[in-house]
DNA sequence: CTGTTAGCGCCTTCAA
DNA sequence: TTGAAGGCGCTAACAG
């Protein structure tokens, strides 16, 4: 066995170089205010000049909390996710606590795996957005450390805690807007309609529609997932319809990019032609034209707060207590109207 | 104390439940193969019944291996982090690891605190995008975990790792691509010069300038960071000349954002009234108009590449050893012209 | 106020 | 082929 790196240095050094003992170098560093004050200065001038780091991993299997957190998301590649880690990492380093970013790929096989390795870590707790909902959920339960689901709710009976956006209400805003602006043939390119989360928003699109006594059309709806290949395939179908839509909602920022595409080859000019409302507000995207309106959700907010409520669970006695609300936490998604919708032609 | 959880359950509950002693099991679980094929069949029923997942933390601490590596960059949000990023999360799972995921914010404390924490976990070893050189790679070196560098090279003597790309043969190309468009009054808009990338690309645009016997306008020649306010400012600065250049090279895609920005508030086309050659591959932006022309980084083999170097230092003895080379890995830039870049009006 | 010490879960000699 | 025991660095009783 190779022995760990030989210049590594331990509480030991730090105590023989303060001529103290080594429970006392440990009481310093975690504040317990046992040590004199003179005491304390010593360990402290011997900490940083031998520029000594506790290992976390001796101290985590001494205290069973290893002050890493796990995030585990679909695609670590989409904007969302990232903002939404963004606002995790952010929260975590600020009370101590790391963050092992873990991708599973959209595959639920990947993420059982990665929920393993994560427990093998012993990770004091998971920031999950899901792909396969319940069997993740299942033995994720099992596994025991506390989850806090994000974005995504597994389906089926769910009595774990979770931050989402309201979805329906998401999907009816999207389309009171398009409504609002004068549009009658209106499309939508949703996503994964197996998820809640996609199936919400569509709901809620229909909604708005029906009160608005508006039919969705069957060819002016369709489904799919959530990457540009869907948006591409599903703008190609609607723009070689005899009469195609005058607006499209679309459920997703991959999506979006898809269909950008389709409506460039297609040669027609958004929105002049037509008007795309789309979901997620990335950034980036508003540098470019036309400047998406898009339903936006608030991904670093709901990283943060997916922080607050698992450090609510992991430290109870912290004083920021947030008074216990429901499992549920549901976040506004708001409406950022640019350019990209318009009245109709 | 708060114990660990009390149903996690050690592998001396898989050696109970077996009939063999842990010795045993952890023989099998490191396929010591010293175990007869009988006791390894109850030890790995054992282990599945149980939903066994071995301490990684207790293992590190014996073996002196956490078998997490760090990942530290300045700025989670570039999508040319992240796509470095991947391919080291992507390289590290597939070997066994997991990746601690560290965002320095452009600041060169934070990065220091940041590396203080990647020692406190132990990481097996750290790639790193710096923001600050010099004093980064002198803490790090004496933390005495192996580092890589990634994208930016420390300024000064530097002996250790990195993986890079010939930033001054890719800005040579982008000059060279721009002049036999035709263009003569070329721009650039710089990042941080203090950075020998950014230094090394603008040299090399000079040089194809130079060799062209073109010269490069002081007005035409703008230096800052690479966030989208330089590109911006320095974009209003360049279309408010009375002679406003007729192609601009931009050295970052942030830049080129903020240059975007100001191409639209100064009513101007893209390509018609200008060319824009941007720096970064960033795919969501090739499904906006204009696709842009860029020089592409291979930011995922980049990030593949600082892992397999990592590799080769934490695992000698593994087979597929490269042969050693310098301790300058440098990829190529890659020119992908698409639609920003077109003839002199 | 400070020192001594028993483990946390695991891996690895060393004996049997 | 298997079992017993020591110790990695640290924290928290418990003694002094």
């Amino acid at each position: 066995m190779r022995p760990r790196s030989t210049n590594s240095i331990t509480i030991k050094d730090v105590a023989r170089l303060a001529g103290a003992s080594v429970a006392t170098v440990s009481g310093v560093i975690n504040r317990k205010g046992t040590a004199s004050a003179g005491m304390r200065r010593r360990v402290e001038a011997a900490m940083s000049a031998l520029d000594y780091q506790p290992d976390i991993l001796a101290r985590g299997l001494k205290t069973g909390r290893s002050r890493v957190i796990g995030m585990l998301v679909p695609d670590v590649s989409n904007p969302f996710f990232i903002e939404a880690m963004s606002g995790v990492e952010e929260t975590a380093r600020s009370r101590g606590y790391s963050v092992i970013l873990s991708n599973s790929n959209e595959d639920p096989a990947q993420e059982q795996a990665n929920l393993g390795v994560l427990h093998s870590h012993r990770v004091d707790g998971v920031v999950l957005a899901s792909v396969s909902g319940q069997a993740a959920f299942d033995r994720a339960t099992r596994r025991r450390f506390p989850i806090v689901f994000i974005d995504r709710l597994p389906p089926g009976r769910f009595a774990g805690k979770a931050v989402i956006i309201d979805n329906a209400d998401a999907g009816y805003r999207a389309a009171r807007h398009l409504i609002g602006l004068g549009h009658t043939r209106i499309a939508v390119i949703a996503g994964h309609v197996e998820l809640s989360l996609g199936r919400d928003r569509v709901a809620g699109f229909r909604r708005a529609m029906r009160e608005a006594r508006l039919t969705l059309r069957d060819s002016y709806h369709h489904e799919g997932d959530f990457l540009p290949a869907n948006g591409y395939a599903a703008g190609r179908a609607l723009f070689e319809l005899a009469e195609p839509p005058t607006a499209i909602f679309s459920c997703g920022n991959g999506i979006t990019l898809g269909l950008m595409r389709a409506l460039t080859e297609a040669g027609k000019a958004c929105p002049r032609d037509v008007s795309i409302l789309s979901f997620d507000d990335v950034p980036m995207a508003n540098y470019f034209h036309p400047q998406m309106s898009t339903v936006a959700q608030p991904a670093r907010e709901m990283g943060r707060e997916a922080m607050r409520i698992l450090f609510a669970a992991l430290e109870p006695d912290a004083s920021e207590a947030k008074p216990a609300r429901g499992n549920l936490t549901v976040l506004q998604a708001e409406l950022r109207i640019r350019e990209s919708t318009a009245r109709p032609g």
